[in-house]
DNA sequence: CCATGCGACATTGTCAACAATTAGGCTGGG
DNA sequence: CCCAGCCTAATTGTTGACAATGTCGCATGG
């Protein structure tokens, strides 16, 4: 097993290696808005952060051009930036999106995933179904073990410029979207399944059943979310308390 | 016809609008990368460039910094920068990329194109034809064709974060490709006769037979591509005259 | 009372100098 | 002769100050 089961992506706590100031600001910063705690629509301004975080303008800035390759800020010239406003349409697109990409990427995990990669993706299961057996009702384990699960395909795919898309450009999207739409899982046993019979598809070789059933599940995944924000009609259902659901 | 035929991306000659200086030099600087004036693997250094350009290291590095999420240079911390020396194996990822996304698009394409954005496709290939019919032998025309078919279907998708990743973040990392490979179009009689399949199932609503086409299309392009590299046998053929082909 | 134009403020864009780190050459020893 | 370690030089990272632009509030006129 090449990585800890969870806390993969947990760019927590501490960075080791952090060769500058603008990159170590960066990931404070990204943290703090995938988190939420810099709201959606906050106005980031250079002046204000740089005294926060004690740097100049200078890396800051560099931060903030990066933060906003990652859409997780909105800039316009001369006038600021604010963090990014998520909107539902946006969320449909992305998965859209994510549709086209993993199911491409469950195609050539299918072909080129090596029997260890295979066997880490099994144990991801497991361990992601123990979770969900101790805290039925509590999702955050599942649902950052769903990260994982979809994650590890990407990686299986051997496809470094699908990998740098979907892990390191949409990545922090998807998380952004959770955080702000409030989402915890539903549906969790049916992903289970779904989940299972993806791993099963790669193990045998079969690219075309790998394909079609990752694109099965993240459309899925699309429709529980539509569905779901249908019923709760549009009406300030975004920033609501009674949350919208999302899984993978 | 909402644009004109050709000339869609020609931020040639004068951009009219722009901001920033860095914005400009970006502008420059891209150009130059795309039409392989500065040659792959290039080492870009701040002081030569700013001086170059007449403007202070400060906006320079904020163009560097765009160039590098388009995947244009890449920058090490501490070392430097140079312009992107691109392998055929990346270049057959990128195909991969491009199967996923653009068949998503052409899928969305046939339910929420309209009859204009149809009818400007088609002028689209018209135009295309005419080209080829004067200039069988130069393939230039052809080859801005096919890029404004594919773009075109894109925005037809109508889905946002599809237009950025195909038309802003990946579209100048194909242009690269075509110039560094020193592509010209080859098979274009078949390329023509695809692109009209697509067409005709995108105004029949199909999203299906337009998706699978689309597949079908850019999937085409890159067995023909990987089969001309075997053909040349990889004996420095990156860089030899003797130019591999590539179309759409 | 509302719209419009002016003006002051805040913020972003730009610049030049300083500090830190790396790369390559040079010297010395084995 | 070759390798290792230092040392110099060039480049990048960082800083603070200056200039340009946009925004907001206020006053003035209709």
């Amino acid at each position: 097993m090449p990585q800890p089961i969870s806390d993969m992506h947990d760019a927590d706590t501490e960075l080791p290696v952090v060769r500058t100031l603008a990159e170590r600001v960066f990931h404070q910063l990204q943290r703090a808005i995938v988190r939420g705690e810099l709201p959606p629509g906050t106005r980031i301004t250079e002046p204000e952060l740089s005294t926060h975080y004690g740097i100049s303008r200078g890396p800051l800035r560099e931060a903030m051009r990066r933060l906003e390759t990652y859409r997780l800020i909105e800039r316009v010239p001369h006038v600021g930036a604010r963090v990014v406003k998520l909107s539902m349409d946006e969320l449909l697109e992305l998965f859209d999106v994510r549709e086209a990409l993993e199911s491409m990427a469950a195609r050539l995990a299918a072909k080129s995933m090596t029997a260890e990669e295979i066997a880490g993706l099994r144990e991801v299961l497991a361990f992601h179904e123990r979770q969900e057996d101790l805290s039925s009702g509590e999702a955050y384990y599942q649902r950052e073990g769903d990260l994982d699960f979809h994650y590890r395909i990407v990686q299986g795919s051997h496809n470094r410029m699908l990998m740098t898309l979907l892990c390191d450009d949409l990545y922090y999207l998807v998380r952004l979207y959770r955080t702000q739409f409030s989402a915890n899982g539903s549906r969790p046993q049916r992903a289970f399944v779904e989940h299972h019979r993806i791993v099963d598809a790669i193990e045998a070789g079969d690219a075309e059943l790998a394909e079609l059933l990752m694109r099965r599940h993240v459309s899925a995944s699309r429709e529980n979310v539509a569905a779901h924000y249908a019923r709760t009609l549009g009406d300030e259902a975004v920033h609501s308390p009674e949350t919208p659901r999302i899984e993978s």
